[in-house]
DNA sequence: ACCTGAACACCGTTCAAGT
DNA sequence: ACCTGAACACCGTTCAAGT
């Protein structure tokens, strides 16, 4: 039994709200963090605040759509480093998951927080995350780039870590305590 | 000409009253984080949101008062490794102060933000905790335990960054990282 | 099918009135 | 000198009423 009912286009309008709706979130939460009012979003956005609420059941649906095209691109990224040499790799990986998770002040915390969070609207981006960092950390550890005690959390933290301290600092510091860790993770 | 008012001793239910404040307000930050409701910490200790606001003009002199005898004990041990040997007592720095900054869910992100602003309750404390570490990395740097690289700013950052793991995550994770990142910073 | 905005709850912060 | 709690502002979230 079909329990799942066809895919309708939405109304015109609604996807247009839809959209208006992701940019004006972009703006805002770029400027004030995940934490600001969604009501400010709505104004942005020239919606009711129902509106907002009728497309995004809460905050964590409204960032999910909106990281959904820079997590492809984060991914596919994960994947093409998969074919380079496994120290630069790791490396790479772990600059390009810093800056993604710095895209707006607090989502590191919500990333950190969706992993373990199967109720999160962003628990499978942050699994794939995880995972791709499991996955470079095998190969460099194989390589012998990196220490046998390196674990793929300890990636997944560190790029959390480093992230948080993005939001709350200069971007250099960030930088500096990631070349740090790297440097202890090496062999 | 001498402005300054002589010391009072307070009424003895104002100082009754502030110490009700300050063991309702270690409560709840402690399970509910430095962003809990300002209100519940006045319902835990049975008296008016305004006696609150009378007492402390805001959370950061709440918490500033709270953590002032932490923050003693944390100085004095600062004190105490300035005569110890200077790699380790570099390290037992670090991991003190990530405790330290790790006491309640949210404090590290006070803690990064007040060294920066001066009009922080908590300023004067994080700007004394800079110092601290600036001294012992001094220390370990000219007794050749970690590299010359190394500055002050990075063992603050990287105290920050733990303490907030240790906030998102499990302890361990966090003491991995420090761990690492420790290793980095070694020559 | 979707949008609107009033309605309610909750909390930060101030201040006139009490004791 | 200090305490109280009403008052106002702001925001999260829901939902009856509209189109």
């Amino acid at each position: 039994m079909a329990s799942t009912t066809p895919p309708r286009r939405p109304r015109a309008d609604a996807r247009r709200n839809a959209e208006r709706l992701l940019a004006a979130a972009e703006t805002v939460f770029r400027e004030h963090g995940v934490d600001a009012p969604l009501e400010h979003v709505a104004r942005r956005a020239e919606v009711a605040i129902g509106t907002l609420y009728s497309h995004f059941p809460n905050r964590r649906a409204l960032l999910g759509a909106l990281l959904h095209e820079r997590n492809e691109a984060l991914f596919a990224r994960g994947d093409q480093l998969g074919g380079e040499a496994a120290g630069d790799a790791l490396v790479a990986w772990i600059r390009a998951a810093v800056e993604h998770a710095a895209a707006y002040q607090g989502l590191a915390g919500v990333i950190a927080a969706g992993v373990d969070d199967e109720a999160s609207e962003l628990h499978a981006s942050c699994v794939r995350m995880a995972a791709i960092g499991e996955h470079l950390v095998a190969r460099a550890r194989d390589a012998g780039a990196i220490s046998p005690d390196v674990r793929g959390t300890d990636v997944f933290a560190l790029m959390n870590a480093a992230a948080w301290l993005l939001g709350h600092g200069n971007a250099e510091q960030a930088d500096r305590l990631l070349n740090f860790a790297i440097a202890g993770m090496r062999r």
